[in-house]
DNA sequence: GCTGAAAAGGCTGACGA
DNA sequence: TCGTCAGCCTTTTCAGC
C-alpha cells in the first residue's frame, strides 16, 4: 500500500491521539473532515491501521512487575505451538520467534513478584520448553504505540 | 485507583476498540452513556488510561525487519543519558533498563536489513555504548496493546 | 452514582467540480 | 481526489433522583 506525505502525517497524529476529529486532523494537513475520513478510511481498509485502543498504565492498575523472559525449546518447536501456549496468558503481552540461541522472547506483566514467578512456573511447565532465562525492567524508559512511516 | 468490575471490562472493550460509543459500551456492561463517559473519564483523570492512539501494521507501512537489542554500558550509566539518546530515533519502539548483564533493553523497527545495521550503528557509536547484542524476530506472535486489569 | 433529555458538535454518504 | 451539504448519531452537560 502506498502512503503519500498527507497520509504519513496523519497518521502520526492519530498515533499521537486516535480521538482527534476528522476536521481537526484536516486543519492539521490542509483537508476538510470529509477528505480525512476517506483517507483514513483507506488506511483501515489497505491494512495500515489495525485497529483504534486505550493505552493503560500498567502501574496505576496494579502491574508493577515487568519482565523480558527468553524461551529455549527442545528441539524445533513450530511457533505455532509457542503461540498457542502463550495465548491464554493475560500476562504476556508481547512474543515472538527469533533468530540467536533461544527460540522465542517474551515481555510479560504482573502484579508482583510472585505473581511473575507463577507465569513463569507456567511457561516452564510446557513440555516443549526446556528453559526460560528472564531480565526484569528496572526503568521503562520508552513504550511507543507504533512505528511512524519509514524515513 | 481504585477499579471495580465495570471499569474493568470498560478497559476491556476499550483496548479491544477504542471507538466503540459510550451507548455500545453501556449495553455491554449495563450502564447508560453518561454513567460510560463519567466512568471513562474518571479512569483518564485517574491515570489509568493514558491516551487513545492506532495501531499500526508494520508490514504494511514498509517496515520489515524488527529486532530486540541488548545495551552494554560503561561504568553506570544513568537511564536518562540512555532515554536522551534514543529519543531521537523514531525505530526505537521500547526501551527499558534491565536486571542482568546487559543494561537496557530495546526493541527495534526498521525498513530492510540496511536501515537496521545503520540504527545499530548510531547507537552503538554513543560514547556511553560499549557493545550491543541483538537478535532478529523471526514471527511476530502476539503484540497486544495493554494489559487487563491485575487477577 | 445513576437516569434522561436537550443542545452542540462530529460522522457519514451523495453529489458536482 | 477534493469540497459542500444535509441528515443522523454521538458527545457532553445538567437537572432530578
Amino acid at each position: 500500500m502506498r502512503l503519500d506525505r498527507l497520509d504519513e502525517r496523519l497518521l502520526a497524529l492519530l498515533v499521537d491521539d486516535a480521538r482527534r476529529s476528522y476536521a481537526e486532523l484536516g486543519t492539521h494537513v490542509g483537508l476538510t473532515a470529509s477528505a480525512v475520513k476517506r483517507r483514513v478510511d483507506r488506511l483501515r481498509g489497505g491494512g495500515a491501521i489495525t485497529g483504534f485502543t486505550v493505552l493503560l498504565n500498567p502501574h496505576a492498575l496494579g502491574w508493577t512487575v515487568e519482565g523480558y523472559v527468553e524461551l529455549y525449546c527442545r528441539s524445533s518447536t513450530p511457533p505455532e505451538t509457542i503461540k498457542a501456549a502463550i495465548d491464554g496468558l493475560a500476562e504476556v503481552v508481547e512474543a515472538s520467534t527469533i533468530s540467536g540461541e533461544a527460540d522465542a522472547m517474551l515481555r510479560i506483566l504482573a502484579a508482583d513478584m510472585r505473581h511473575f514467578e507463577r507465569v513463569l512456573e507456567q511457561i516452564g511447565g510446557q513440555p516443549f520448553v526446556a528453559r526460560t532465562k528472564s531480565v526484569l525492567v528496572l526503568s521503562p524508559l520508552l513504550r511507543r504505540a507504533a512505528g511512524t512511516a519509514p524515513p
